[in-house]
DNA sequence: ACTGAATTGTAACATTTGTTACAATGTGCT
DNA sequence: AGCACATTGTAACAAATGTTACAATTCAGT
C-alpha cells in the first residue's frame, strides 16, 4: 500500500503516511484493481463504501433515457468516488463510473469508515470539506449546463482555460469529448467554433485556439 | 425561540427541544427577521454562518448573464440555507436567496457552529446527511435539467406528482414558475402541454392535468 | 357583478441545436 | 511512404425552443 499517495488524498490531508498507516490498521479495508475501460459502478447501484483512487483515472458519466451520454468529470488519484453518496438518504451512484486508465481502489465499507470518522475529528472535517466541495462543483456545473448557448459555453471554457494572460489555448479534449461535456452534439461544437472564428473572436485550428478579441468573448458571456 | 420547531430541523433530528435549548446555550447565535420578498443573500456573497429557517419559506434562484432566472428550489422552515457552502473551498452563495413569506432565521457563525459539531457527534452525522442530501438533490437536478426535451420534463414532473395511483394532478406553480423551474420559455410550456393533449397523453385544463395514458407518458421518458 | 391584474392559450416567425452524411485532415503504426 | 483509424470541417435539412404579440380566461378585491 502506498501511504504517501494517500497522504495527498483530500480525506487524509494533514496526516503523515505513518499516521495513515496507523489509521488503516484500525479499520478493515480492501484494495481492488480494474483494467482501463471497465465499469466500476453503474448508475443506481448502492454506495456502501468509501472508495479512494490509489492509482489511475476514472470518469463519471450520465446516460439519459435515449442513451445519450454526458461526461460529468474525470477523477484522478488520489480522489474519492461518490463520497457524497455514502451518507444521506439515497445511497446510490448517480452516474456510471468507468476507468480511463488502469485503476487501483482503496475500499472501506461504511460502518468501518464511520468508526474512522468518529475517532479522528480531522478526518471528519476533511470529509466535510470534500462533500461540500462536491456540492459546490455540482452547483457550478448546473450553472454551466443550464444557461447559455453553446457559443457562450465555449467562450467561458476558453477564457477560463486562458486565465488572465494567455493569448492561446490548447484543448485537452477532442471535440467529441467537449460535446459530451457540454451535453450537445459534436457538429454543433465545430459549427460554433467556426462561427466564433468568422465573427473574429478567435482563430480555431483544431485543438489550438488563438484569442483575438478577449473583450468580445467576455461580452458574449456577460451581455 | 421555538425549540420544538428546531427539533424538526434535519440538523437536530433525534434531539428533544430541551437538549437543543442546552446546545444553544453553549454557542453564540442570533435571530434575524426578513419581510416577504426580501433578499437574504446574493449570489457570490460569502457564507460564514449556518442559517436555519425558523419560520417562513425562502427560494433559491440562479440568474444568468442575460438576466434570465431559474428557480432552483423552495426551502421551508425548518430547513437550512447554503449548508453545503459553510465548509469546502468556495464559501459563497451559489444562488440568490429570497424570502417568499415573512421569514425568521437562526444564525450561528461558523466558528461557533464548528464547536457544536465537535461536541455533538450526532449533530455532526446529521450535518453529514444534510450536505450529502444536498449533493444528491443537485445531482438529480442536473439529470433533470440537462437531458430531455420540455415534453419529457413535463412527463416526468407530472408522473412524479401523480405517484403510483393518482389519475389527476394539480400543478402548484403557475406556468411561469414552471418555465423558470425548467429553465425554458413560458409559451414553450403551454405549447408542449397542448401537444401532449393532442397526442392523447393528458387533458390539460390550466393547472389541472388528467392523465389519460400513463404508460405513454413513461414511454416518453424511457424511450 | 365589475374591474384591473394575473394567468393561460395561441400563432407567426426567428434562432439554436440536432441529425445525418460525407469529405478533409491529422495520427500512429509498420 | 502507405495504410487504417480517429478527428475535424462542413453542409443540408429537421426538430426543438425562443421571441413577441395578442386574445381569452380566470382571479382578487371592491
Amino acid at each position: 500500500m502506498n501511504y504517501s499517495v494517500l497522504s495527498q488524498a483530500p480525506l487524509f490531508r494533514g496526516f503523515t503516511p505513518e499516521e495513515i498507516e496507523r489509521f488503516l490498521l484500525s479499520v478493515k479495508y480492501h484494495v481492488r484493481n480494474y483494467k482501463a475501460g471497465s465499469m466500476i459502478a453503474q448508475n443506481g447501484e448502492p454506495v456502501n463504501s468509501l472508495m479512494v483512487i490509489l492509482n489511475g483515472v476514472v470518469k463519471g458519466e450520465m446516460v439519459d433515457f435515449a442513451g445519450r451520454v454526458i461526461k460529468i468529470e474525470d477523477i484522478p488519484a488520489p480522489g474519492a468516488l461518490a463520497s457524497a453518496f455514502i451518507f444521506g438518504n439515497k445511497n446510490k451512484f448517480p452516474v456510471n463510473v468507468i476507468t480511463i486508465s488502469d485503476t487501483e481502489l482503496l475500499i472501506i465499507d461504511k460502518p468501518e469508515f464511520l468508526k474512522l470518522l468518529k475517532t479522528e475529528v480531522k478526518i471528519l472535517v476533511n470529509f466535510l470539506d470534500m462533500i461540500s466541495n462536491r456540492s459546490q462543483f455540482l452547483s457550478e456545473k448546473i450553472k454551466f449546463l443550464n444557461f447559455k448557448t453553446i457559443k457562450v459555453k465555449l467562450a467561458q471554457y476558453i477564457l477560463q482555460k486562458a486565465g488572465k494572460d494567455r493569448i492561446s489555448v490548447t484543448f485537452d479534449m477532442t471535440q467529441n469529448d467537449l460535446s459530451d461535456y457540454f451535453g450537445v452534439a459534436r457538429p454543433s461544437v465545430a459549427r460554433t467554433l467556426g462561427e466564433m472564428e468568422e465573427e473574429g473572436f478567435i482563430i480555431a485550428k483544431r485543438k489550438n485556439i488563438k484569442i483575438l478579441d478577449r473583450k468580445g468573448l467576455s461580452d458574449l458571456i456577460f451581455d
